[in-house]
DNA sequence: ATTAGCTATTGACACACTGACAACAACTTG
DNA sequence: CAAGTTGTTGTCAGTGTGTCAATAGCTAAT
């Protein structure tokens, strides 16, 4: 008989581990709600004891946080390659970069913003509205408004309810269907003109 | 020794108490997120055995639907009160009235539409779309589009999606406080007038 | 007033899930 | 090849949820 023994598990660096929990708990965390997803079935699914998920993220909830914390996560746009023509012109530019990114994203980027409902975990929310910020702070560079710098905040403010008409429009496009790409990008980049070149200065004035 | 005996509890009609600790449950879950509320806080809370909510909602994930349905209803605006004037009267009568709504649920408002994360409860999300959609259908009559009827259908999408600008805009408003009601009414205004009045025949176009 | 019937409400039981921890085994290093 | 390091496992106690038979508040008939 063979002394050749195959190990009954292998023994991964921390990294690597963690990331191929993270994957599976991505994939799990977009199927079903948070309730309905047990560390178990977690455990199952990449094949690990279920004891080593609190080992790597201390508890189900941070495991969930790290969750989010990634998939919300967004890429900074190369402000190199923005035109220098009028603001309609870098609006534009800058909703079609935006709409790469969703598309890019597709179906793993809805089940982020699929709306959760009551019960609001404050430190999601802290998250979240951090990446909200992010976004609407790197919209704001990218599509140049360095005039306005004194007012940052307020403007701050306006692009980040911007943000939820993309978001939803987003959701109509890729989840729904009921709106085209083209359709989105006229109106998010029309409505975000408006707003940075008209709307904006009337608000200052108030 | 009095033969009087005080009632170790009331007997209440299904619907009050259904009712009671619906108002509970409302009340607990906006204050936290809904895996740190249990049944037996919820039953505490309204003085009941924890066997009852089961009785009234089958599980806990029901009485959290029936909370979110409650929370998310919008009231329909009395349309005999809109102005006759230029769609730019039109619509700022609308958003103010809109504003108005928000205002008065206030705290509780948020507290639903505040949180959107990772885990969507597919029954939760379609109870939130439901209410979208009645809202946005209440917002295109409101401002009375008549003359677009055949189009409904990209129009109420793209209303839709003006909505995530004004709940995030609410959320601005009401929970951060980043913007005053006078600069969201202005902003939603001139938005959504824009977008009716100019970029919606654009995208008809298309 | 008393009683009988109805059902809202309770209390306890079984089961599932989470987090903690000590023992074990895969890998590394000298 | 031996000894140390630490990634990984399996189990245990505590907590939360759903089910169900028994109980008790209420009402109407006698």
């Amino acid at each position: 008989m063979s002394t050749e023994t195959e190990p009954r598990w292998r023994r991964l660096e921390p990294d690597q581990r963690r990331e191929q929990i993270l994957d599976c708990a991505i994939r799990l965390f977009g199927e079903r709600p948070y309730a309905e997803v047990s560390t178990t079935d977690i455990a199952r699914e990449a094949g690990v004891a279920r004891g080593l998920i609190n080992h790597y993220f201390g508890s189900k909830r941070g495991l969930y946080l790290e969750v989010v914390r990634r998939m919300v996560t967004v890429p900074v746009a190369d402000r190199s390659a923005v035109p220098d023509g009028p603001l309609a012109e870098r609006v534009e530019f800058s909703v079609d970069w935006l709409l790469d990114v969703i598309s890019a994203r597709g179906k793993t980027w809805v089940a982020v913003l699929g709306t959760e409902g009551v019960g609001n975990d404050p430190e999601v929310e802290r998250i979240l509205a951090e990446a909200d910020e992010m976004a609407a702070e790197n919209l704001v560079r990218t599509v140049g408004m360095r005039d306005v710098e004194p007012a940052g905040a307020e403007l701050r403010a306006i692009v980040r309810a911007f943000g939820g008409m993309v978001k939803a429009a987003g959701r109509e496009w890729i989840t729904h269907g009921t709106l085209t790409r083209e359709q989105v990008q006229l109106v998010l980049t029309e409505q975000l003109t408006t707003l940075l070149g008209e709307t904006f200065p009337h608000v200052q004035r108030l």
